[in-house]
RNA sequence: GUGGCUGUAGCUCAAUGGCAGAGUACCUGACUGUGGAUCAGGGUGUUGCGGGUUCAAAUCCCGUCAGCCACCCCA
């Protein structure tokens, strides 16, 4: 019989691996609350217009990389690529513009998408997300990467590098394009096939080539940085000064730009060289007109998402400081009978008591608690039984100590012990 | 989605057509009831899966699944 496996790009995530990830969310779960977001919890699955209509209906997400199915009653329905989106309905949904001015959301879970898989990439894969909506002003802007900042260093990361930049708001973003496409037009047959493909569609991705020729045409192109409006001129100055006042290192890329349509003006990506190819952990930035769009009422908004796995290979397990932990080694029957009620009194006193199973000899036993780095052994047998005692053996000094053999009274006599 | 590499013991890997092996981990003993060290012993396996070629396949061929690397794209 053939073993059922998980799909590709899905996992099991357990253990040490799992540990991580949790650190990770509490961590930024901690530094967000702080800056006053509220949790939030949103679907998984929802109607396939409600992506396409806020990612864009020619990005490579909507095109190709999602899991869309139709449902039992005929809707089509997605499972979430990304997590904006949703929050977007949510927050229309629930009435949030009306109760409130500003909204400060943020929520955490996995997302899909049908990529091909690679280290830091899965099908199923998990964000961070956070979302700000009714602030105009770049200050939340850079208190956003600051928030990042607090985040990467309590993780202690340490290598990384902050890019920003600006994409504009659709007028300067067309006017722009125009002169883009002009100046790709007249350099064509130095393209390779998907800059000749991007200049169609999307000619501001042209910059994201890894093609040498293309690097070297789009070196001397037009930048929008030069073309912004005034407003977006004037907000992006802003960002830049606020971020100056939060003391915090961002680079200049005037040729960074993001792959989904709803972007305005401030982009930003936290990319790290420890990763490979999939280099951005952390990206995000504003979004002015998605609101909206969605049939909202126009409300700016800006936001960006971690990816949990890549910061994860980014993030070194911390040795926490544990409490003492201890095991129960017996021989024999009548020993064995003393398990149960020393698992009830360590366990009402809130103290970590491990054991084996199967009591083998006490050597295996010893060699078992070892392995789980039992701070302290109670070995028992028929000869302390006898004499109505215990031994508690330490297993760092391997000082041995007899105890009554009281299960009531062990764990505060252990304590005492573990003390000195 | 495109191109390339890989898949053998829990883990890291060897075996290029001829008895599936090593290191490590694990178990047992030396040590009658005391962990990490040492010594001795123990292989725990559907060679990812399915077919084909062959007297004989981990090895060659086809398919498939999965992982890795790069591209595409993205967190």
């Amino acid at each position: 019989m053939e073993k059922v496996k998980t799909l590709r790009g899905f996992r099991d995530i357990v253990g040490e691996e799992l540990d991580k990830f949790k650190l990770i969310e509490s961590v930024s779960q901690k530094h967000v609350k702080r800056l006053g977001f509220t949790e939030i919890e949103i679907p998984i699955l929802e109607k396939t217009d409600l992506f396409v209509r806020s990612i864009g209906d020619t990005t490579d997400i909507v095109e190709k990389e999602m899991f869309t199915f139709t449902d039992l009653g005929g809707d089509s329905l997605t499972m979430r690529p990304e997590a904006t989106a949703g929050v977007v309905r949510a927050y229309l949904q629930s009435g949030l513009y009306v109760k409130q001015r500003v909204s400060k959301l943020f929520t955490m879970g996995p997302m899909f998408r049908h990529e091909k898989p690679q280290k830091g990439r899965f099908r199923e894969f998990h964000q961070i997300d956070v979302e700000v909506f009714g602030v105009s002003d770049p200050l939340i802007d850079a208190e956003l990467l600051w928030m990042i900042h607090l985040i990467l260093n309590d993780l202690g990361v340490q290598s990384y590098t902050m890019e920003v930049n600006s994409v504009g708001c659709p007028l300067c973003r067309e006017s722009f394009r125009r002169v883009l496409v002009e100046y790709f037009e007249e350099r064509k047959d130095a393209l390779c096939d998907d800059c000749t493909r991007r200049l169609d569609r999307n000619p501001l991705r042209i910059f994201d080539c890894k093609n040498s020729q293309c690097i070297d045409v789009s070196r001397n192109s037009p930048l929008l940085f030069n073309c912004l409006c005034e407003g977006c001129r004037e907000h992006l100055d802003g960002f830049l000064k606020h971020i100056d006042a939060f003391g915090v290192a961002v680079v200049m890329n005037k040729r960074l730009v993001r792959g989904l349509d709803y972007y305005t003006k401030t982009v930003f990506e936290v990319t790290s060289d420890d990763l490979g190819a999939q280099k951005a952990f952390i990206a995000g930035g504003r979004y002015d007109n998605l609101v909206e769009e969605m049939g909202g009422p126009k409300t700016p908004g800006t936001g960006f998402a971690i990816g949990v796995e890549r910061l994860a290979l980014l993030t070194q397990t911390q040795s926490l400081q544990k409490s003492p932990t201890y095991f129960f080694a017996y021989l024999g029957e009548r020993a064995k009978e003393y398990l149960v009620p020393f698992l009830r009194s360590f366990a009402e006193a809130g103290f970590s008591l491990n054991y084996s199973y199967d009591g083998r000899s006490l050597k295996s036993q010893m060699r078992y608690a070892d392995s789980l780095n039992s701070d302290f052994v109670f070995i028992l047998g028929d000869d302390e039984i006898g004499k109505d005692i215990v031994v508690l053996r330490n297993m760092k000094t391997k000082a041995q100590y007899e105890l009554m053999l009281d299960p009531l009274t062990l764990p505060g006599e252990a304590m005492k012990l573990s003390g000195e």
